[in-house]
DNA sequence: GCGACGCTTGCAATCGATTGCAAAGCGGTG
DNA sequence: CACCGCTTTGCAATCGATTGCAAGCGTCGC
């Protein structure tokens, strides 16, 4: 049991500047900070030898010295058991909004996921002193775990609904508003058998159907049970979920899906289907994904800001750590009209 | 200039579970990690105490002291001055996969986003002993650089082409072979004016570009300058890559283009033109991205698996942490056919 | 000539963990 | 009763940085 030969890891360490240039570990620490307590001339000599090293000072020391950390940890939860791999391009577009936030505002991104159901480990990551706090990305179904968390005095922010009863802060749509936005074009263009596709579960959805719900009893049009289809993010849940109301036989002219990718695999589901969109039937998505405008027919959907979301997001973020109590935040939502409906 | 008051911070330490146990900190690291230089009874006492006070271990302190480091730096470069935000969907799978794999490996994962022209920054995220290494999305032009990280000994895996003398490891679908797939592909479908769309400063890109020439050899047909179109990776590079193509003139039959967001785009703007896909002009494009097979016509395309890319760059990445010293990987490419190819 | 003062610099404690080594406690033995 | 061996525990050094405090040195005024 020799000892692991292999660590020749030469990483730099300041005591290695310091003796190069003759001076202290002290005098290296105070002429990298740019302290004036040292001589402007040694202070450009160390900084050169640094420099010239390639040296760069170890945040894992300096962090536990100054108790200070700028790493956040973004977590996008998991849902169920089997395993779901993250891949709603929403959510992805959401973690690249929020990569280039922070980098710009100086703080490192840790991307974490962890199963929907233990949404307490996410607390180890702000506890182990790993991260300053936690972006998350989705509340799913676990509006008291959320809070649990605040209580716990964990800096969070969380991308998703408004509830009542909330002690941690949301960035979020109107999703009510784009929920009836939604509906009341589709109603507009002479649609009145509207189908809800989405998981009612999560808050997020189940306000878009609150929407849905409210534009159909402002148009007097009554809401059919049978059009109201469970149908969750993963992949594939649009087409369950139109074989579902096409298996149930209910009559319908019009979908409104609770996100982009919803649609597309619903609309994809209709075309195997000979039903023909718009025409048949017009579909309206959520969120406005990038490539929602280049398939075809380009959807028409909710737009959800992403890029204002990952800054507001990270913003708030900031004000929470440095001690201050912001406001839940409800972006406006905007109804894009594009090629998947038609006035009847 | 009073000391800032507001660091009731009470993150739990060491020491704190210590003296509520009435032990020493020796016993209670020892206790928690399971040494069992400890009696049994105390041990679990004082993990029983810990964990009924979510005290969770403070990592700096650990990592700092043991000199290990489980967090490795996922970089995605971006391009030029004007800041690019990360959005194509093939690399915000990838870090999907990647987060995924490196999550069941007990690795953490630090998002970073870097100037492409500063690459020799990543290498701080080493020094600084943030991460115990790094996985570089893309390798963009910048062989040369990536070769001095390597030789700096910066533990790397890189998804990207396979180039002539390279000092970094490398994870990447077989590019030539993907590009001669896709143009043999539409030469037998009839095609004989196949027009090129990709930045072929990319090694990646040149591969593709060099089996689109080698197919269109070996079926005798003249590989024509003016129909191969640069086009980056950016929104809106398919759209204007055709409006060349159109504007030069030149007849094309066929596109193949060196990723599906391109290849949609451009399929965008053939239709715009009213120039059918696939009758008038078929398209071919590259990853097969999650969303290629939604969008209609569901986009004929050379498939990079990305779970298996993710994981094999974790592999690797792991192997070379310890110390071994892995060769690069050439994942096989398979070409998928659906709806945007036809015969003439 | 001596103390005061300013400018630089270094000593040493500190952050929160880990671990080699010494020592305490205890039962058994000669 | 002294000694031994085993189990269990604590002391103190260590990881790589930061920073309060004090000391060294040169200059100046009285």
């Amino acid at each position: 049991m020799k000892k692991n030969a292999l660590e020749p890891s030469a990483r730099m360490q300041m005591a290695d500047i310091a003796r190069l240039s003759g001076v202290s570990v002290a005098t290296v620490s105070r002429a990298l900070n740019g302290s004036n307590l040292v001589n402007a001339e040694t202070r450009q000599r160390v900084t050169d030898l640094a420099r010239s090293l390639n040296y760069s000072i170890n945040i894992g020391a300096k962090n536990l010295r100054l108790k200070q950390n700028k790493t956040v940890a973004v977590v996008v939860p998991y849902d169920v058991g089997a395993r779901q791999h993250l891949s709603d391009p929403f959510f992805l577009s959401m973690l690249g909004s929020l990569a280039d936030t922070l980098t710009e505002r100086g703080y490192d991104m840790l991307v974490s996921r962890v199963d929907a159901d233990r949404l307490d480990l996410v607390a180890a990551l702000f506890d182990s002193g790993r991260a300053a706090g936690i972006i998350l990305i989705g509340q799913w179904r676990h509006h008291d775990q959320l809070n649990d968390l605040a209580r716990r005095r964990v800096p969070m922010a969380v991308w998703g609904a408004k509830l009542g009863q909330q002690f941690y802060c949301t960035v979020g749509s109107d999703n009510i508003e784009g929920g009836r936005l939604a509906t009341r074009h589709l109603i507009a263009q002479g649609r009145k058998h509207i189908a809800f596709l989405g998981d009612r579960n999560l808050p997020e959805v189940a306000q878009r159907l609150q929407g849905y719900t409210e534009a159909l009893q402002s148009a007097q049009l009554p809401q059919e049970a049978s059009l109201v289809i469970p149908a969750d993010f993963t992949t594939g849940g649009g087409e369950r979920a139109v074989a579902d109301l096409l298996a149930k036989g209910t009559r319908f002219d019009a979908i409104f899906a609770a996100s982009d990718l919803l649609a597309m695999t619903a609309i994809n589901m209709l075309r195997r289907e000979s039903i023909h969109v718009p025409h048949d039937v017009a579909v309206v998505g959520y969120d406005d994904i990038e490539l929602a405008s280049y398939v075809h027919p380009p959807l028409t959907t909710v737009r959800q800001p992403i890029d204002i979301a990952g800054r507001t997001l990270v913003d708030m973020f900031i004000k929470i750590v440095e001690g201050e109590n912001p406001s839940s935040v409800l972006l406006p939502t905007e109804l894009v009209v594009r090629g998947t409906t038609t006035p009847l």
